[in-house]
DNA sequence: TACACTGATGATAATGATTATAAAGTGAGA
DNA sequence: TCTCACTTTATAATCATTATCATCAGTGTA
């Protein structure tokens, strides 16, 4: 299953002609194994015991080669680093505002408010983006228990 | 009507203790009678002339005062700085892909999108964030008589 | 009015994420 | 093997934002 998205994410690259490096192998691999929507940062060190000669403008520089190529997408909030979300389906991120955590869920696309926003201000619209903010249970559990 | 705006304001401020200064008037005032969602930065150098000593950290320090009290809101996307906003009704943003142009646009909120997200996480939500992204009607002549 | 206290400001240094630069490495094709 | 273009690495630079700290201002009190 994460074989196949691999496969298929480096055969995106060669065919457009990006050479597959080991260094970008394993960050799409990583990108791909990872659940939680991890930093520039976060696969710095993941992959560190790996290849301990790596540096950070690598990750850099692979993260928007695959941002170019339309593999990942970029999240990013407020001040924190940015986070990389390997493309799959269509779904929308619901993040804790104590924790930073970012779990998935699915929802119909938004088309009429996208509809209505072009319509009102006559721009041709090309995506759009939603978050919802809140509590996840662990935290909202802690929050209660040190009351 | 931005007066009376202006003066609930600076009403909310002083209710929660917050003492009113030359420096705060002016960055609210320019916050409401702003209709282009500007940076920190944009602040500083648009009352430079008025306050030649102003620091930058006074606009920051300030901006997350009205943030607390629930004055404005913050705007981040991407790597671009953060932009503020004066929370008048609900409304949405839409942003040009190209010029950057954020125009707002009226829609009835997602509570629906907020249910749901909550049902199937777990998740206690708070708020949401919705953005459209496109290209303004200005930026596609553009593109269009450049071609 | 003088004094003291608390919060606000201003100058500047520090931080942290990201990008730019330039030198050295690597792989595919001639 | 030689070359060329692309990659990586190391490091410096950038830029927004935050922290620090000394100075300043406003308010309440004697």
């Amino acid at each position: 299953m994460s074989e196949v998205r691999l496969k298929d994410a480096l055969d995106t690259l060669k065919d457009s002609g990006v050479r597959i490096t080991p260094q970008r192998h394993a960050i799409l691999e990583y990108l791909i194994s990872s659940e939680s929507h991890p930093t520039a940062d976060d696969i710095y060190k993941a992959l560190e015991s790996d290849f301990p000669n790596m540096s950070v403008a690598t990750v850099y520089n692979n993260l928007r080669v695959f941002l170019n190529a339309g593999l990942i997408k970029e999240l990013t909030y407020g001040d924190a680093s940015s986070r990389f979300d390997f493309v799959t389906h269509d779904h929308y991120h619901i993040i804790c505002d104590d924790c930073g955590t970012i779990v998935d869920f699915h929802h119909p696309g938004l088309e009429e408010v996208e509809h209505l926003a072009s319509h009102v201000t006559g721009f041709k619209v090309n995506s759009h983006r939603l978050e919802v903010y809140g509590t996840c249970p662990i935290c909202a559990s802690r929050v209660a228990t040190t009351n």
